[in-house]
DNA sequence: CATCGCGTTGCGTCGAGAGCAACGCCTAGT
DNA sequence: ACTAGGCGTTGCTCTCGACGCAACGCGATG
């Protein structure tokens, strides 16, 4: 009867997270036609074909995207309800799901998780890593509560919820002959042996993007996703990086290494943001984390 | 299986409207029994009350105020998906329903609907009258689209797309020794015999709040709740009355009446409000009409 | 004390929706 | 060129959840 039931939204939510009508009925524990049938019957209620068939699997159409947004929604708004009648009084569901940036590791867990754990332990935690863009995708498509981002377009499908300026800074050895300076320009940075993050991180374009504008050539000896392996390269004195101060706090501060301010204004220009979905209220769980995070995280003090 | 399935919040909000399961099961159609059962269910999936019994019917616990806005929240986020797929390109639903106060009746039609449905001539109207607090409630419970209400207090469920100040002025016959003044006070207007709204509208607590504060006596003619009916009564010259100067505009410009300023600041800090549900997304029709009302009607001009 | 309207419960019935199996289609690998 | 595997879809069958019907208990009201 009801095209945009409730078991329907959930079903194709599934759908349009899997890619595959069958995965999805594999993980809801159906049989595909059953969902196959769904799709079919309210498109032609809807009068809009919701999913592109192909051979391969099934992908969103433009009316699909809008569907997928309302259900995403209404899930979201379910747990709301939930929570505020008490549901969850018991402790389930206090799963609190954040994706964040490699480079946040740190803060996140000694100025966050450890006092937050301490305060609310019942709360539980899903902690994931991503690149930015795909850290974004898994807030909007509501695979995590909490995105914690670096240098990001904020878009209309998020909110932020506390952001600070970031310079990405110059990351040297302590025995390097820049470890004195109070600042370094990019080219002094440049003619050091070079590590930096991978493609996927956007700093790697940042930087190349800067160094374009000056006419400098980006010569990078290791390119990493990992960002530990960026502070090991820099702590063993191989060469210098380029990352946030937060991320090589703790390094510095045991004088491992040397953080420096870089004589580039498009460098200093960069945001961290703390994100959640647009137009979501949050769980009385999830507000606490992202209150908390907002307030201690060195990566959002100004 | 689902307590909070599509269909269940559906009946939910009809017997949470009616205030009766048997009225709210007659105007669905169904038999009382079925929706009985499913809030029965519910209540037990959910391990909340949401509805007090009494012999003369039922009415929301708090659980249950929880429960009727996640339903009207998410039969707006359906009309407005629907109306994004087009869904309504037919016409239907091109309902737009306005709560206003009776005092913007010819505002509202010469200066908004007039042209209005010239402009847009598939879009249909229901308008209907209230005074200010039933008018809210219209626009909180999904009954109205569109509120514009007087001197009002918004309030957490209610988000205001249009404001302007608008004093309450003191409305004299043409012909009274006070119509030649540009400002009278308080004091001078409550000499003369007068009309005014009933309680309902707030006016009259306002006039009385400002009498009480200068320790002047309010007596009051005629009391009713037809503006119309005030508006004849200074026209023929039998007394005076207060109304935002809006309501009064046509018979000012044609000479019937006069409007003044009265010298009296707490009536000068009165607010027109247009209000629509908070958190919703306005369907393409609601939100024309909203602009178009905001740009003309001379209640939202500074 | 009778009556009326309310929500609720027991029981029989029906149909929406799920499972099963077969089909057609496209892709990719041999 | 062909085959094998994965995909969405369709015809059929069956089941069980939801509805209608009727009777019940309860409180208010006159």
């Amino acid at each position: 009867m009801d095209p945009l039931d409730t078991r329907f939204l959930r079903d194709f939510l599934a759908v349009a997270h899997e890619g595959s009508i069958r995965r999805a009925a594999e993980r809801l524990n159906v049989v595909p036609s059953a969902i196959s049938r769904k799709i079919a019957e309210a498109e032609a209620r809807l009068g809009v074909i919701l999913f592109e068939r192909s051979s391969k699997g099934v992908i969103l159409t433009e009316a699909g995207e809008l569907v997928r947004e309302h259900a995403q929604h209404l899930h979201d708004e379910r747990t709301y309800l939930l929570d505020q009648i008490g549901h969850y009084s018991d402790g389930s569901s206090q799963i609190v799901r954040i994706a964040t940036g490699e480079g946040f590791t740190s803060d996140l867990m000694e100025n966050g998780l450890l006092e937050l754990t301490h305060v609310h332990p019942h709360l539980r935690f899903i902690i994931e890593h991503a690149g930015t863009e795909e850290l974004q995708r898994r807030v909007i498509e509501g695979e995590a509560d909490i995105g914690i981002a670096y240098n990001t377009l904020m878009t209309e499908a998020t909110r932020s919820l506390a952001q600070s300026r970031q310079p990405l800074c110059g990351i040297v050895p302590r025995d390097s002959p820049l470890a004195g300076r109070k600042s370094v320009s990019l080219a002094e940075m440049l003619a050091q042996p070079l590590a930096m993050l991978s493609q996927a991180y956007g700093i790697r374009n940042l930087v190349g993007q800067a160094a374009a504008d000056r006419g400098l050539a980006l010569r990078v000896q290791v390119e990493t996703a990992s960002i530990a392996l960026l502070l090991r390269y820099v702590c063993a004195g191989v060469g210098v990086s380029f990352l946030p101060r937060f991320s090589a706090a703790s390094q510095a501060e045991r004088g491992d290494l040397v953080v420096l301010e870089i004589e580039e204004s498009s460098l200093q220009q960069v945001n961290t943001h703390l994100m959640v979905r647009a137009r979501r209220r949050l769980p009385k769980s999830v507000e606490t984390v992202a209150n908390f995070l907002s307030e201690r995280m060195v990566a959002f003090r100004d």
